[in-house]
RNA sequence: GCCGGGGUAGCUCAGCUGGUUAGAGCGAUUCACUCAUAAUGAAUAGGUCGGCGGUUCGAGUCCGCCCCUCGGCACCA
């Protein structure tokens, strides 16, 4: 029974190219996940867009003269031609600026509001002396009143390390144009998050299955919940759906986790089955996959899920009928990349853009490195003498060479897939291992354990180099007839794993499974390509989508036979080899 | 400061509810091989499991304190 299951990705920010960290954490784990559960026959629905509004972007753009429009408009056009190339298969990647979001975005807000969830509150802000527009505490900057550190920050001391009211600083600058802030109060309204504690504490607390980093730090959070503001003084986001609040907008955070639904919506809307989305999000037997950095977790496990609650099955979107909708399955965090022993930091120089990546490396190389090396328990430094190493002595010196050698040893002396004869008990403990890895990385994969299940993979591909050294069929094609027909049968035994391999290795590296497909005779495509769509919204507002044709995969998660008589085409290699030269090619660019 | 994660071989990391001589890959050394992108295979060497103390017949695993590091702490997203 296929299950219908929801990959949530996290919304990358567009206020800028993103590097490689932020698609280690959250990027590529996910699109494992998801395309190992279409393989497997799920459902699955892959969403995820940029996130366009906040403070941030109103000031990167000011700082260019452009409007947020104009700078989110080109950055979500970077961010999505990063995801294209590195292959992640969303099933709509969009964002957080169309008529559909914003729609759904103050549709929530109506709803809690209805509900009793929001009420305003009268505090103090700091403002720019020069705009007007609201300066987040972290915009601040002035002199500790503990420590007299003198670069403090609004929310906090770098150098003393406590937290800060910005009101508090001497001598307070803005961090934008180093004007003093004026400080005056503001009215907005918050989400009443201590009214869902009960409800979460139960929910959480049920469950068992997720990761008990996530379960108990949620739980510690709930243990002091307090009201959260859900508006901002500014004039980019999505505007406050009541008479009298022009001058202010809904706060970023709360319209870029209701993305995850209006992207869905979208999804449903765009593919002509406007109600199709219901059937993960009115669906109590659907589960919801959440995918984040370590940071953003609280958004997640405690945030979203109160929302979700607030809402229930109301508002103008479920329309008071059916299930509510549904609370996250599991939420997979990741922990974080560094970069050379650093932490990654644009204004430092110590970073690495995921299309600078690109356009010098294969996607699938990046791929390897960051399924086999990624931050998915702990913190992990990304150098580039490991990439190199991971590339060259991992991915083709075992996974590569065993297709090279392999396919070169059939098609030079048979051309297709030669008639094998009986098995002897080594041919057929690893066509049995072959058989086995795709429960056994199967499950690996449910759990959101993509280390192992790479390293389980890996290993069979170790398991077949050994294979071959210990019979050597190039050897066996010398000798006499029997020999020969030994040569075919080890050959077929190779070919089998390699083909198999194939398949299994797709969610890692879907693109030299699909060189692999071609190589070895198959039509079709195993699992993809992903394409872009232009979608034209009321009022003739355009917007990129990034999706894909999923359903024609010919893929399937289970062990399949090459069958004898297939023609192959001519061998090439799958990866390339690095110069280790690189390394110090790539040092010298993180320097300047 | 408070809360949570991490600290295991040269490097990158596994080690579930405590149980015989602590594992893998890579690197190093040696041997074999040469079909294959000088790619493979076999073997060997390498660790007082961050520190101190405790519980236990027995602790990398549990408890306490300390050190280092990462994240969160509600106006970064």
């Amino acid at each position: 029974m296929p299950k219908h299951i929801l990959v949530a990705v996290a919304w990358p920010y567009a206020s800028g190219p993103r590097h490689v960290g932020h698609v280690a954490g959250f990027g590529v784990p996910s699109d494992i996940f998801a395309r190992y559960h279409r393989l497997k026959g799920n459902n699955v629905l892959m969403i995820s867009g940029t996130d366009e509004h906040g403070t941030p972007i109103t000031m990167a753009a000011d700082k260019e003269g452009i409007s947020p429009r104009a700078l989110a408009d080109r950055y979500n056009e970077v961010i999505g031609n990063d995801l294209y190339a590195l292959g992640l298969s969303y099933d709509t990647f969009t964002r957080t600026t169309t008529k559909n979001h914003y729609r759904i975005t103050q549709d929530l807000f109506k709803t809690l509001l209805q509900k009793g969830y929001l009420f305003t509150q009268t505090s103090l802000g700091a403002f720019s002396a020069s705009t007007g527009q609201t300066l987040p505490d972290r915009y601040v900057e002035g002199t500790c009143p503990i420590c007299g550190y003198t670069e403090a920050r609004g929310d906090q001391c770098d150098n003393c390390g406590n937290q800060l009211d910005p009101i508090q600083l001497i001598n307070p600058r803005s961090k934008v144009d180093g004007n003093p802030p004026i400080f005056r109060e503001t009215e907005h309204f918050f989400l009443n998050l201590p009214a869902f504690a009960e409800q979460l504490k139960e929910w959480i607390s049920s469950q068992d299955h997720w990761r008990p980093n996530v379960r108990s730090f949620s739980l510690n959070l709930i243990e002091d919940l307090k009201p959260r503001a859900i508006t901002r003084d500014l004039d980019w986001g999505v505007p406050i759906p009541l008479e009298g609040y022009d001058d202010k907008r809904i706060y970023v955070w709360f319209d870029a986790v209701i993305g995850y639904l209006s992207a869905s919506v979208e999804w449903a809307h765009n593919r002509g089955t406007p109600e199709a989305w219901r059937d993960w999000w009115q669906n109590p037997e659907s589960e919801h996959y959440y995918f984040m950095g370590k940071d953003n977790i609280v958004f997640h496990s405690v945030i979203w899920p109160s929302m979700l609650l607030g809402y229930g099955n109301g508002g103008e979107l479920v329309g008071g009928t059916g299930e509510p909708l549904q609370l996250p399955h599991e939420v997979v965090s990741s922990e974080f990349l560094t970069m050379e022993g650093k932490k990654f930091s644009s204004s430092r120089g110590i970073v690495i853009y995921v299309r600078d990546v690109l356009s010098r490396y294969d996607a699938d190389a990046l791929r390897y490195y960051l399924s086999i090396a990624g931050p998915e328990n702990q913190d992990t430094d990304f150098t580039w003498a490991e990439f190199v190493r991971r590339n060259n002595d991992e991915l083709v010196a075992n996974w590569g060479n065993l297709v090279n050698r392999t396919l070169t040893n059939v098609f030079r002396n048979f051309g297709s897939v030669p008639q094998p004869g009986a098995f002897t008990p080594s041919d057929e403990a690893l066509l049995q291992a072959t058989k086995d890895s795709f429960e056994k990385i199967g499950s690996l994969l449910e759990d959101a354990r993509f280390r192992a299940a790479l390293s389980e993979a890996m290993e069979l591909s170790r398991q077949a180099n050994g294979y071959l050294s210990e019979h050597e069929p190039w050897k066996l094609i010398k000798g006499d007839d029997e020999a020969k027909a030994r040569a075919a049968t080890v050959l077929y035994v190779a070919l089998q794993v390699v083909n198999n391999l194939r398949t299994l290795l797709v969610p890692f590296l879907p693109f030299s499974s699909q060189k692999l497909h071609e190589l070895l005779g198959h039509e079709g495509q195993i699992a993809g390509p992903l394409e872009f769509k232009e979608i034209v919204e009321e009022g003739d507002a355009k917007h990129r989508v990034l999706t894909g044709d999923y359903a024609s995969w010919v893929g399937k998660w289970e062990y399949s036979e090459l069958p004898v008589g297939q023609a192959l085409r001519k061998p090439e290699p799958l990866f390339k080899k690095l110069d280790e030269k690189v390394i110090e090619e790539e040092l010298a660019r993180l320097g300047a």
